[in-house]
DNA sequence: ATCCCGAGGG
DNA sequence: CCCTCTGGAT
């Protein structure tokens, strides 16, 4: 077998079993989940939408929602002024221009504010279960790790993996590679110790 | 100190 | 390319 095709088998197996902490059954939640997902573990984010979800059940809620309200229910998670604007604003659009519905194309979904390709395509990847590849920074460093990619820019990341991993398994290597990166293949002190694919893989760490 | 499933602006 | 936004866990 295809040597980048046994690195998927085995990420495959490894991380079967993990399911995203942040797939939220409608597109609303998603979108909003994904939002205050940056720079933020998802435990957090977790917790906070359950409130939030209570107070705006929808964009309907939302995009009339207080400023500062919203920025007080959203503060541990970070980053909050920006997201607390970028969400409402978010809402506003959603009701004004697409009717009260998540739009379902990345075109629609990065109009809207704090929406860049990465969270667009989450959504359309775990809301509509279309086939999309989100490159986070997770995905991004792995991919280059295990020579899937060979570049910094995300777009570059996401064509090159695109090649090789198979469409029907896009959303689900996303995760594969979120895990590992996360669990394994760290930033800063990878566990290459523990690594199911060390033997294919041409990054060692140094401080192994 | 460093990191957390980024986006937008210069 | 760089920088800023940000609280909380470790």
């Amino acid at each position: 077998m295809d040597k980048n095709q046994e690195i998927i088998e085995r990420l495959r197996k490894e991380y079967a079993d993990v399911d995203s902490a942040l797939e939220y059954e409608n597109p609303y939640e998603l979108l909003v989940a994904t939002i205050l997902a940056a720079q933020c573990t998802d435990v957090r984010v977790n917790i906070v939408t359950k409130d939030l979800f209570k107070r705006y059940p929808s964009p309907k809620e939302l995009a009339q929602a207080e400023l500062s309200e919203v920025e007080n229910a959203i503060k541990t998670c970070g980053l909050y002024k920006n997201k607390a604007k970028n969400l409402i604003a978010c809402a506003q659009r959603i009701m004004e221009a697409y009717g009260g519905i998540v739009p379902h194309t990345e075109e629609e979904l990065t109009t809207l504010a704090g929406v860049g390709r990465k969270t667009a395509n989450v959504v359309l990847a775990f809301a509509f279960g279309l086939p999309a590849f989100p490159v986070d920074t997770h995905v991004k460093r792995v991919s280059n790790r295990i020579g899937f990619a060979h570049s910094n820019d995300p777009n570059k990341v996401e064509e090159e993996d695109k090649k090789i991993i198979k469409k029907e398994d896009w959303s689900k290597a996303h995760h594969w590679l979120i895990w590992h990166g996360r669990r394994v293949c760290k930033a800063q002190k990878p566990l290459c110790g523990k690594c199911c694919i060390l033997d294919l893989c041409p990054y060692t760490d140094k401080n192994l």
